[in-house]
DNA sequence: AACAAAAAAGTTATGATATAACATTTCTTA
DNA sequence: TAAGAAATGTTATATCATAACTTTTTTGTT
């Protein structure tokens, strides 16, 4: 079950001035809800790591997290932070940006199986989009083709409404 | 201009037997057409990256192509094998592969700004489907809230249909 | 409570990918 | 043929990621 109060952003709000304190809150909220739900531990390493993502709508490659990480009085060692962040992939409650070798907190982790990203060059936020598995021209063509999609990567990179204006 | 005998090999193509001679063939002519249009000095080492790609329709590695050419008699150390792939790759006859950290020939220089790929997890080939930028559920998005597209990246792991029936 | 098994965390070391920076050579063209 | 541009040679290092093994903590069972 989601929490009450909990409003995903969307990918609209992620560009623009939005209540932060409540949205990391309220992502930080249905991860633990989903953790318990499915009889998962969220250890504090791996809390840790989410609240860092959920700072921001930044990607932080993995050493930033490290840093981050010991600065809190974790351990420093790589595969602190590499296990913290695989187990929060793979429970779909941060996403990897492939393009930028580094990680985002999932704004709804109860949502998507095949979300699309777009990074905006110049304030290096990035806003996710629910997206559906190959809906597009590619899904078209695979199914052509008989290729069978196990997962996709859609990325695009470009300037968000507010840099363009600056 | 393209080579009068360039046929440019499609999705279709690439996970079925196919008169690979050929195909290199006349993609290595249609680099070389393209690069006197523009001029780009095709020079040895970025033939040979080229044509090491050309070999098969497989992503390689900076390293692998490395070690190859080194094989073939170019010297050894990162930036050469780096800075013709970035040449081919800035010129649209290489495409990098975000999800593999490597490289594949272009099937098609001449057409597309937004190719999307098919990798197939078992047998490692990589398809490219001619794809427009944005056409699909992240395009609509993007213009919803005014986010400009400069690149995207659009990569699909799964089965060709070969290896689903083995 | 005591134990065994499983999961997570600690630790060392190394592998894999990528680029900065500067020197030298080759090519182009005026 | 000299000057500038482009490409290549070379050294060093930055950045990203995982293998492999040990120890600790948690969980489930008796």
């Amino acid at each position: 079950m989601m929490p009450k109060n909990f409003l995903p952003i969307t990918s609209t709000q992620v560009f623009v001035k939005h209540d932060h304190r409540a949205c990391a809150r309220s992502a930080m909220e249905a991860a633990h809800e989903l953790c318990a739900a499915r009889g998962l531990r969220l250890t504090p390493v791996r809390e840790k790591v989410l609240a860092l993502l959920l700072e921001s709508h930044q990607a932080l490659g993995a050493y930033a997290v490290l840093e981050r990480l010991a600065q809190a009085g974790f351990r420093s060692q790589p595969p602190v932070a590499y296990r913290a962040l695989d187990f929060l992939v793979e429970h779909g409650l941060v996403h990897r940006i492939e393009k930028l070798n580094a990680f985002v907190a999932c704004n709804q982790p109860q949502a998507g199986h095949a979300p699309a990203f777009m990074i905006c060059n110049n304030c290096h936020q990035v806003a996710e989009t629910p997206g559906k598995r190959a809906s597009g021209t590619l899904g078209k063509k695979a199914r052509a083709i008989g290729f069978h999609i196990q997962s996709t990567v859609v990325e695009a990179e470009g300037l968000c409404a507010a840099c363009q204006a600056a």
